[in-house]
RNA sequence: GGGACCGUGGGUUAGUCUGGUAUACUUCGGGCCUUGGGUGCCCGUGACCGCGGUUCAAAUCCGCGCGGUCCCA
């Protein structure tokens, strides 16, 4: 390595995205200002920006709840032990890893506090004393904080930690189609904050059955395929059907006077979101952030000689500001102490969408210089109409992102039909392979223990509507590793 | 669930094998210089992950923790 490439590359990144992910991800997160490691395993310290980018699909998601009928509350972070034995399969699924709260002050607890890995078994309590009638239904609420799951695997900022934050919804609906509806809805949401704030393409579907939720009917997932060929699941949304409103006793009066079971969902978000938003745009410069939520959009850097500073930076402050009035989130990048080329490089280890360049040469020619981060792709705008101009290019940047992420989306699902085939074609190329499935978790094993892949989802025929939906079927009728009858389609892959 | 590697100022790092004053770059603070891809100079602050052991003496050797990363399941 020469003198001058270390030197260069003591700030910025270090490891290669394609080599060596795992230590190129740290690397991004502490870099980029993201988060540092808590004093203990598996926390982390959430930063000014990396918080920022997580509010930034609070205020997507939140909006779009309020519009559709779901009010905000908040439970305890704790759930007495006896509340959450209730429900026998929340217990059963979720026991491993629960932390105990078993001392207050200096007095051991007469009942120990669970810390909540999930909030199912203290809101529906409560549910079921304040639904009594049908007028109560649909009844729609949600949280938004932290849980905690104690994990002994490996940690990885955002995308496994112990304590993570999220949002879950609970609803309780009169019957059934009320609850698939639900189901769906929230399902679209979080498709949508993927496809359109993060600039992630996903494919949604069910989990097989052995892979639920504990305790639910139905598991749906979206999934989103990282550049490393692995999968994660980006969000899910369940139908719980009567399981639960039976465990907690959530029944109404109905419109004939008799006491029915009403049906519920629950659905979550975590801010595994962001890893997978870190992953998948990110070089070996640094953080690449889609415009959506990138706390700053533009940063100005204002470039000057000794004779020419005070108009490059007048120029300069003007464009930030009326690009602040246009409600964009602007730096005006105007240190003193450090150069332009420093400057660049800095916004873009920050992953900052779009940098203005101004020097003497736009001031006289009443331009402006755009570069785009992805890419840097430079181009030139008038000054008159740096507002529209600026907001073109920042959709353009956008489209870059998700073009290039989708496009490895639809290059990485393949086809296979024996398990020789699934197992190398995982292990060529990574990514999904489908390939039709018996509906037996034998089959899934077999796989799962030669490589540690497994099936992510099922893909679904319709979208859904008031009903289950209808898995896709597949075209050869030969399960895809047993040889047995096969009338579902399973993708496989390796997993986060 | 198994295996490997690693831990030295805020970041990167030399020193560890072979025990004896801890190296440099960078960041940061102050000053000078000045700007189209990490500019140069001067001054200053700042570190051996923790506990125990061996030893006259431990960053270095040994043990146990804690933490991080990777590989395999």
């Amino acid at each position: 390595m020469s003198e001058e490439s270390q030197e260069s590359q003591e700030l910025g990144i270090t490891e290669s995205k394609s080599h060596r992910p795992g230590e190129w991800y740290a690397e991004v997160v502490r870099k980029a200002g993201l988060a540092d490691y808590a004093p203990m395993g598996g926390f982390i310290v959430t930063k000014p920006r990396g918080y920022a980018l997580w509010e930034a699909i609070q205020d997507a998601l939140d909006g779009w709840f309020a519009e559709t009928g779901v009010d905000n509350v908040y439970f305890p972070m704790f759930i007495p032990e006896s509340f959450l034995e209730r429900e026998k399969e929340i217990v059963e699924g979720f026991d491993p890893e629960v932390a105990w709260v078993t001392q207050g002050g200096h007095d051991e607890l007469e009942e120990r506090l669970a810390v909540r890995p999930t909030s199912e078994s203290i809101i529906a309590p409560f549910m079921a004393d304040w639904v009594r009638s049908h007028r109560d239904l649909p009844m729609r609420l949600n949280q938004w904080c932290s849980v905690v799951r104690w994990e002994a695997t490996e940690t990885k900022p955002f995308f496994r930690t112990k304590e993570f934050l999220w949002q879950e919804g609970h609803t309780a609906h009169a019957d059934d189609a009320g609850a698939w509806a639900e189901v769906w809805t929230r399902l679209g949401q979080y498709e949508r904050v993927y496809e359109d704030v993060l600039a992630i393409p996903v494919l949604r579907g069910k989990k097989p059955e052995h892979d639920k939720f504990p305790g639910a009917d139905t598991t749906t997932t979206v999934e989103a395929l990282m550049p490393d060929g692995r999968s994660v699941q980006g969000g899910t949304s369940h139908h719980l059907g009567q399981s639960f409103a039976e465990a907690f006793d959530i029944s109404f009066a109905g419109e004939d006077e008799e006491e029915q079971t009403a049906y519920t969902t629950s659905w979550g978000l975590s801010w595994r979101a962001l890893g997978a938003l870190i992953m998948t745009h990110s070089d070996d410069q640094g953080l690449v952030l889609p415009p959506t939520v990138a706390p700053t959009q533009i940063a100005i850097v204002p470039i000057w000689q000794e004779d020419t500073q005070e108009e490059v930076l007048e120029y300069s402050a003007a464009i930030a500001d009326e690009l602040e009035e246009a409600g964009f989130r602007v730096e005006l990048d105007d240190r003193d102490e450090r150069n332009p080329g420093f400057k660049f490089n800095e916004h873009e280890l920050n992953g900052v969408p779009l940098r203005l360049e101004i020097g003497p040469y736009e001031v006289e020619d009443e331009e402006v210089t755009l570069v785009h981060r992805p890419d840097k792709e430079e181009g030139v705008e008038g000054r008159e109409g740096i507002v529209d101009a600026v907001d073109d290019h920042l959709d353009r940047i956008y489209d870059k992102l998700y073009d290039a992420a989708a496009e490895r989306l639809d290059d990485n699902v393949r086809e296979a039909h024996a398990p020789e085939d699934i197992m190398g074609t995982l292990g060529r190329h990574g990514g999904y392979v489908k390939t039709p499935w018996c509906g037996d978790e034998a089959c899934e094993e077999a796989i799962k223990e030669k490589m540690a892949a497994e099936i992510v989802l099922q893909p679904l025929e319709a979208e859904g509507g008031e009903t289950a939906g209808e898995v896709e079927k597949p075209e050869s009728e030969e399960c895809g590793v047993c040889g047995d009858h096969a009338e579902e389609v399973a993708y496989f892959a390796r997993t986060y």
